[in-house]
RNA sequence: GCUUCGAUAGCUCAGCCUGGUAGAGCGUUACCUUGGUAAGGUAAAGGUCGCGGGUUCGGAUCCCGCUCGAAGCUCCA
């Protein structure tokens, strides 16, 4: 929904049958005084929610009540109760002005027997609507045109709000149960996944784990001079990010991607978004520019969709994938909503769009994304026990493509939740998620796909298929990881989770900002430790000295307190050894292993991931602290 | 958006109930210490107690307002 828009009055109509509303509390200072707390019962009326947004004059109020008295002639009502309504909008005008608008809007309907409802107060209420054709309206009172409208931008938001959904879980044999009779016991996580929208309060008073890791660790920190949600990172936790988008673009390079680079902001009265904004109710950042209304992008969505439009494609050409790592994608998320990593105003979030030829073509390149998919997420360190996978289509999609879904699901290997549409409310006809579960029993969706239909035509991109016809090509949505700070999220959580189980929480090993920390026992050793430093990372290992003036115990300590994996004290013994004398954080214990080996050994365990050189300082007593 | 909680040293927090000279640990700096695999010692520096008002002889502490932050809820195509 576009908020540039400027559209003054809101109101939801509904003729009624009655209405009981009991004013129960105040809830802003500015409300209405010496209201009574009695029940009110009102039959046979026209019920207007009204909501007053921002830049609003009287013309509008004048126009909003002649629409609603119209519409009250059609249907033959007297009786009108205007009711302040907030929630119609996020736009909301100020309190004084609303309230002058509402009197305004009472008193010239003067020949009605009109009432309303107090302002400022919450309120609950009892309404019965009656079921003709004309009972229930919404109109948009703007500023611009002074008349009414339906409301066309908040379509999709109602028909989400109305959407009939059917439950399953679907096994991997293809069995479908209803939620309400599948037997959770032995799949816990699904159940919190399936449950979470009926969930029961949760008692959770204690900070999701991450939150105090990913300071502590010097990942990363809110960044309060910025909008809540954006987020701050640390050479640490740059490293991380950096390593981890290499890595998800890689592997979406290798599987036929190409790599763009659009634009992250988009003028909102550009012909090919207004009609997107229909279909996608989301909150956006927007900003005005010399008279233009502009938004950040919320997806790589656009940038795609309007760079492929100026593509000749040939059914020869596809399925074509065109992909991009967004820094940043914007969503203006409920403040209330932002949770440290797990939920972000601004992130990082690759983003491969495939445009495929028609059903089939689609169909088949799905599998192979959701490989890819599975593939990226474990490598990253997201085994499949941290994840549970939803799958959501349209009946019809469903009873003409059985095998399909039922092939996704047996690829997963454990019970699925099943959400079937009667119709289709949003653009695609499929889309399945992987959702991690972290230690407060919270699912957030990393990887997701989805079969788009819709936005080929909306974006005017064809191609000539065999018959030298033009046709709109199906689009797939894939992030093969989410957003790469959920990955962090994730990564954090479930150390978190380790050391709550008495296990050593540790980050992957290509991941650890420092991998090998040399710690020389005293001064005189200052000059072996640099070469041999220089000597390992020469193979592309980060390492770095501890050349501070501290205990050796101090040392080793605060090396384990940075999740360090490989640590190795100098003195004269290792001076004058060819071996190394390595203490492995994993056992605790020392071993003596050659050069060679190690290196062998520690390029094992790395093997296939990107590398990039230390981010800090070699020597520790030239780092300043970090305490966050 | 709603509810609740919070704001005191660079960081984590105590002090507030019951008003009377601003505290601890960590970190930083200096010096001592030259160590053998999870915390060596001594000392110093460091704070308009978020902002504004009120009560009081006196406010970090009590009252009111504001700002900012956090968690939970709702929400999350």
């Amino acid at each position: 929904m576009t908020h540039n828009s400027p559209f003054i009055v809101r109101i939801l109509q509904l003729h009624c049958d009655s209405i009981e509303y009991t004013p129960t509390k105040k809830e802003i200072k500015s409300a209405e005084e010496d209201v009574s707390t009695d029940t009110t019962r009102l039959e046979e009326l026209v019920v207007a929610f009204v909501a007053v947004e921002k830049d609003d004059d009287s013309s509008v109020a004048q126009d909003a009540i002649s629409q609603i008295k119209n519409s009250m002639e059609k249907i033959g009502c007297k009786k009108l109760l205007l009711y302040p309504y907030a929630h119609l909008s996020s736009n909301l005008a100020s309190p004084n002005l609303a309230m002058s608008l509402l009197k305004e809007m009472e008193s010239s309907a003067s020949e009605l027997d009109v009432s309303h409802s107090p302002f400022g107060w919450t309120k609950s209420y009892k309404v019965q609507v009656k079921g003709h054709p004309l009972a229930e309206s919404s109109k948009v009172i703007t500023k611009e045109t002074l008349s009414s409208q339906d409301e066309v931008t908040s379509e999709a938001l109602k028909s989400e709000s109305k959407i009939k959904s059917y439950w399953y879980i679907m096994s991997p044999d293809g069995s479908m149960t209803p939620m309400s009779e599948f037997n959770f016991s032995n799949h816990q996580k699904l159940e919190i996944l399936s449950k979470y929208e009926s969930a029961k309060k949760r008692s959770v008073d204690e900070p999701p784990p991450h939150v105090a890791l990913m300071k502590k660790m010097a990942i990363a920190d809110y960044e309060s001079a910025s909008d809540q949600g954006n987020m701050r990172f640390f050479p640490n936790g740059r490293l991380i990010k950096s390593l981890i988008e290499q890595y998800v673009t890689a592997r979406v390079k290798e599987y036929g991607g190409y790599e763009v680079e659009t634009p992250i902001m988009y003028d909102s009265h550009h012909p090919s978004m207004v009609s997107y904004f229909n279909r996608f109710p989301a909150r956006q950042y927007n900003i005005d520019s010399e008279g233009k209304q502009l938004f950040l992008r919320f997806a790589a969505c656009f940038g795609q969709f309007l760079m492929a439009n100026e593509f000749q494609l040939s059914y020869k050409n596809l399925p074509y994938r065109l992909y991009e790592l967004t820094r940043y994608s914007f969503r203006r998320e409920q403040s209330g909503e932002l949770v440290g990593l797990r939920r972000l105003r601004a992130f990082t979030m690759p983003d491969c769009h495939a445009f495929c030829k028609d059903l089939e073509q689609s169909i088949e390149e799905i599998k192979t994304r959701f490989d890819l998919s599975r593939s990226v997420l474990n490598d990253l360190g997201i085994e499949e026990s941290d994840y549970e996978m939803a799958i959501r289509f349209t009946e019809d999609f469903y009873n003409e493509n059985k095998k399909t879904v039922e092939e996704l699901v047996k690829k997963h290997g454990k019970p699925v939740l099943v959400e079937m549409w009667k119709e289709k409310f949003f653009y695609f006809v499929l889309k399945w998620e992987f959702n991690f579960i972290d230690n407060l029993g919270k699912a957030s969706a990393l990887s997701t796909d989805q079969i788009d239909v819709e936005n080929g035509n909306r974006y005017g991109i064809d191609f000539v298929d065999e018959n030298n016809e033009k046709k709109n090509p199906i689009i797939l949505h894939n992030s093969p990881s989410g957003a790469i700070e959920r990955i962090i999220y994730a990564l954090l959580e479930k150390a978190a989770f380790d050391s709550k189980q008495g296990r050593k929480p540790q980050l992957p090993l290509w991941l650890s900002p420092t991998q090998v920390r040399v710690i020389p026992l005293k001064e005189e050793f200052y000059e072996y430790c640099n070469s041999l430093v220089e000597k390992i990372s020469t193979n592309n290992i980060r390492a770095d000295i501890d050349d501070r003036n501290e205990s050796i115990g101090k040392r080793i300590r605060e090396a384990e307190k940075e999740w360090i994996r490989y640590i190795l004290v100098i003195g004269e013994k290792e001076a004058n050894s060819e071996n190394l004398s390595i203490r492995d954080r994993q056992t605790g214990d020392v071993r003596e292993i050659s050069f060679d080996d190690f290196i062998s050994e520690f390029k094992e365990q790395t093997k296939g991931r990107p590398f990039t050189g230390l981010n800090m300082p070699k020597n520790l007593s030239q780092r300043p602290q970090l305490m966050v």
